[in-house]
RNA sequence: GCCCCCGUAGCUCAGGGGAUAGAGCACCGCCCUCCGGAGGCGGGAGCGCAGGUUCGAAUCCUGCCGGGGGCACCA
């Protein structure tokens, strides 16, 4: 393994999710319940006094109602009523005639609460005409993003493609949530086996076909330099000798690291260009970066008599960390040769983070089996005083891909699965669904078409899971056309830009009053206006999954309203308010998909 | 051995302490044959086990069983 990188080892634990519970919200009002929460805060208030002030109103989804209010059954001990009777004492004081046509106590003592079709279609218009869709921009915050984070000369692997794919969907939505969002892409650049490297590409020179293999497969270069390091004695002892320049910081050592580092990088570029991920050279913050910072971190934790060394290694010793037979289990800051290992380049890396970027919140998107590891690294930065107490950093634990038989996806001969060849596979199997379907497209577009569908099933089958849950990989499922996939996905905006193509016109000509009458239309809208809501939950809760779980369910609400409603079919303002509902449900698909990192073909 | 995570339908996965635990796929039976091929309705079947907290537990706590991961100079 290289040096550097946070390369997915191991097996994934299945972990509950860090939460946080996030800034408040400037809120926008087109959501029903951000009127109806604070309404009912009040009421409880009004009926119960000081005692009770900021109640939580306890709005549920309801299967009986459009919203329903749990807040009385909580309240029912501390006030000393039955709920039933608390629920009453609430409604006394609750007057939502502008915004319900029923509103009754049910049950134990719940308030169901029905929604009146002009509220929705006012607040439906209202959501329509926002650019923002009802997403409430939020205090802004500094919050940097560590995730993907591969090792040079190395090929990236279907663990690195989660963290990248998970990462990138988290750093789009919480930068239109607002924050000002710090992606930073701690690729494995530094480490020992660069020696090795080195001297080989010096061996293969540069710009040879060889070398070229640094771009297109990475692994088959490493492999060359291991094989010749292992057989090779005189190879062996030059590889050595290059470190021991490398870390003296010798030009012409540094420039050939460089160009070791340029190449990868575009491997890299290749990747993320073809997968659609955000990342760019300037989100480059490998662990070469830190090199001038790690005798500082050592003495400085030295200094503070947090570090001590033992069996001749720098160590920090931390309460509450045990190991085999009880024994503690250091964080290794230097090693007893003297070198240092990713223990000192985290603790260097959250202390930037800290103090040079005015981190607010710090993510670490980065896999499981590593959860260990960062505490340890949080509670030394902690100990030092680099990292306040208070200051939110959450390890989003990606969990592993299995293969059908529930074991770390690998190839055939057991190798860990190639990254470019899953897409190529996916990407070939879309292409031949739509060489089929559609023979009357060109051939670009079919090729153009067949590479956002692949690529597209690929990431939302990562995203749509728990991020920390492992799942099997299914190519066959993740590129059907039913099902939670993103094929379903972008298969129901193409339809809907369809509509509007037929018109000859474009969706944001389609204004109009929206007036909600069938029960298809209605089901529809107030799916429509939970968007700011679920997208504020996914920045909060750092779970995209949650994200395509509403995508999904709006696409079904929308195919039960296209199915119901006819649209085109339609007459005057019942036809202007459909297209405007056909509107704002591909905008709001087509925004969240955004939000995911997968984009919306034209046509499939 | 210690620590962390997980155990929900045949399969893949959701479930913010609240009413009868959901979806997709697969299976069976009806309906639609529609603005492009995303269908609609109904059916079977499930919270690993045992306690505890609570008016109320898949959800919180404890123990057990089962699976995964981590635990000193790789990262």
């Amino acid at each position: 393994m290289l040096g550097g990188g946070r390369a997915v080892l191991g097996r994934a634990v299945r972990g509950g999710a860090d939460r946080s519970t996030g800034p408040p919200r400037l809120v926008t009002m087109v959501a029903p319940t951000h009127v109806i929460g604070p309404k009912v805060t009040s009421a409880i208030e009004a009926a119960f006094g000081e005692a009770v002030r900021g109640a939580d109103p306890v709005l549920r989804p309801s299967q009986y109602a459009d919203v329903q209010v749990n807040a009385a059954l909580a309240l029912a001990k501390k006030v000393g009523l039955p709920p039933r009777e608390v629920a009453a004492r609430i409604l006394e004081h609750l007057d939502l005639s502008a915004e319900c046509t029923d509103v009754e106590v049910s049950g134990p003592g719940f308030l169901n609460l029905t929604f009146s079709p002009e509220w929705l279609g006012s607040l439906a218009t209202a959501t329509a005409a926002d650019p923002r869709l009802g997403v409430p921009e939020q205090p802004r915050q500094i919050v940097p993003i560590d995730y993907s984070a591969p090792n040079v000369a190395k090929e990236m692997h279907v663990g690195h493609l989660r963290t990248t794919v998970v990462g990138d969907a988290l750093a789009r939505t919480l930068a239109f949530l607002g924050h000002d969002v710090i992606r930073q892409n701690h690729i494995g650049d530094w480490g020992t086996p660069f020696g090795m490297l080195i001297e080989h590409l010096l061996d293969v020179g540069e710009g040879s076909s060889q070398a070229g293999l640094l771009e297109t497969d990475p692994n088959a270069f490493y492999q060359g330099a291991r094989e010749k390091f292992e057989a090779d004695p005189e190879f062996a002892t030059r590889a050595r000798t290059r470190v021991v320049s490398l870390q003296a910081g010798d030009p012409d050592t540094i420039a050939h690291w460089g160009t070791l580092i340029d190449l990868s990088t575009a491997y890299f570029n290749r990747i993320y260009g073809a997968l659609g991920v955000t990342l760019t050279d300037e989100d480059l913050a490998g662990e070469s970066m830190y090199n001038d910072q790690l005798a500082g971190v050592c003495s400085e934790l030295e200094e503070k008599g947090i570090a001590t060394i033992s069996d001749g290694a720098l160590c920090v010793f931390l309460p509450g960390y045990t190991g085999r037979e009880g024994k503690p289990v250091p964080l290794i800051i230097r090693k007893s040769d003297g070198g240092y290992g990713y223990g000192t380049t985290d603790l260097a890396t959250i202390r930037y983070r800290v103090a040079d970027l005015h981190a607010d919140r710090v993510l670490y998107v980065v896999g499981a089996p590593q959860a260990l590891h960062l505490n340890m690294v949080w509670d030394t930065a902690r100990a030092a005083g680099w990292l306040p107490e208070d200051l939110p950093v959450v390890h989003v634990r990606i969990g592993n891909v299995l293969g059908s038989d529930r074991k770390i996806l690998r190839t055939r001969s057991g190798a860990p699965m190639r990254l470019w060849s899953l897409v190529e596979e996916a990407v070939g199997a879309a292409r031949l669904h739509i060489d089929g379907s559609r023979p009357d497209l060109s051939e670009d577009d079919r090729a153009e078409i067949a590479r956002q569908i692949g690529v597209g099933a690929i990431k939302y089958a990562d995203l749509s899971v728990a991020h920390d849950s492992e799942y099997v990989f299914d190519l066959d499922r993740m590129l059907s056309l039913t099902g939670n996939t993103g094929p379903y996905l972008q298969y129901a905006a193409t339809r809907i830009k369809s509509i509007f193509r037929g018109l000859g016109s474009a969706p944001e000509d389609h204004a109009a009053d929206i007036v909600l009458v069938e029960p298809a239309e209605r089901e529809l809208a107030l799916h429509l206006l939970r968007f700011g809501d679920v997208v504020a939950a996914v920045g909060d809760a750092l779970e995209p999954h949650r994200l395509c779980a509403y995508l999904f369910e709006l696409a079904q609400a929308f195919s039960a309203f296209y199915e119901n409603c006819p649209v085109l079919k339609a007459d005057g303002p019942t036809r202007d308010s459909r297209l405007a509902l056909c509107a704002l449900t591909l905008s709001t698909l087509t925004t969240g998909l955004d939000l995911l990192g997968i984009s919306s073909p034209d046509q499939m």
